[in-house]
DNA sequence: CTGTATCCTTAGGGATACTG
DNA sequence: CAGTATCCCTAAGGATACAG
């Protein structure tokens, strides 16, 4: 079982962020709940560019022990857990949206995919607004 | 000699943020240079929570070959070398601010320091601007 | 379907000595 | 001062088989 990645907090901001979310996968699985719509354990599997069972397994229980993911019964299905975002991780939005508008500035490949994009930049705070319902909802 | 992270860049824009400043100690580097106004390998050496030397001149090659840092002579030190950020790198602070507003509001430690993050929250644009100009004329 | 458990490899990175 | 060069070690993480 992976372990925990080291931290290094010392009091800094950014190196508390990092050592919350600033390994090379988390930031990956919040993105799928974010912009894929992303709940389950198989569904995760898919889409983190081939994350293995165990490293995602660790990181759902990472996160979930940071308070930024909490774990829930499907009600429809007994066999089957939903992942979504607290408040805490809903709050990372903007910081993955401000990643985002970067990486279409300087990513020929990200700048080619326009659809998100305008959105975000036209009018930012109602992007975010309804990423917030949405996630509150599901 | 660390070897370059590696990359699983796969059109999302997220993933290629992390492939380019994702790993454990490259966004740490350009806050010494944003927060702490940090120019020289020494000044990283002693401020990056102890950095080993071939990490720091591996990711400060890095951070170069990827347009965010170039790297200048002193003209008054021949010996001297400064790390300044591009346009590319400047474009970052905006992620930087986002993780520190995160931290502000859940890490303890952080909450306590209001000084920075007052300025933060009440004019975000013109704090954005100020960093900018320093950061251009340096 | 949602994980555990193991085995195994390798990249990341500490420590330290050395160099132009 | 600004790095290189080594040595070495461990944690991060693939692959895969198995389990509740």
């Amino acid at each position: 079982m992976p372990h925990p990645v080291k931290k290094r907090h010392t009091g800094c901001p950014v190196a508390f962020a990092l050592d919350t979310f600033g390994d090379r996968w988390s930031l990956l699985i919040i993105r799928d709940i974010v912009l894929k719509g992303s709940k389950t354990y198989g569904e995760f599997l898919e889409a983190s560019e081939g994350i293995a069972t165990n490293v995602l397994a660790d990181r759902l229980k990472e996160l979930e022990s940071a308070h930024i993911l909490v774990k829930s019964r499907d009600p429809n299905n007994h066999r089957r857990y939903f992942y979504r975002l607290t408040e805490k991780g809903i709050d990372l939005v903007p910081v993955i949206l401000e990643m985002i508008q970067w990486s279409a500035k300087y990513d020929p490949q990200t700048k080619a995919r326009k659809e998100v994009l305008s959105k975000i930049e036209s009018d930012r705070q109602g992007f975010l607004q309804e990423i917030r319902e949405r996630l509150r909802e599901s």
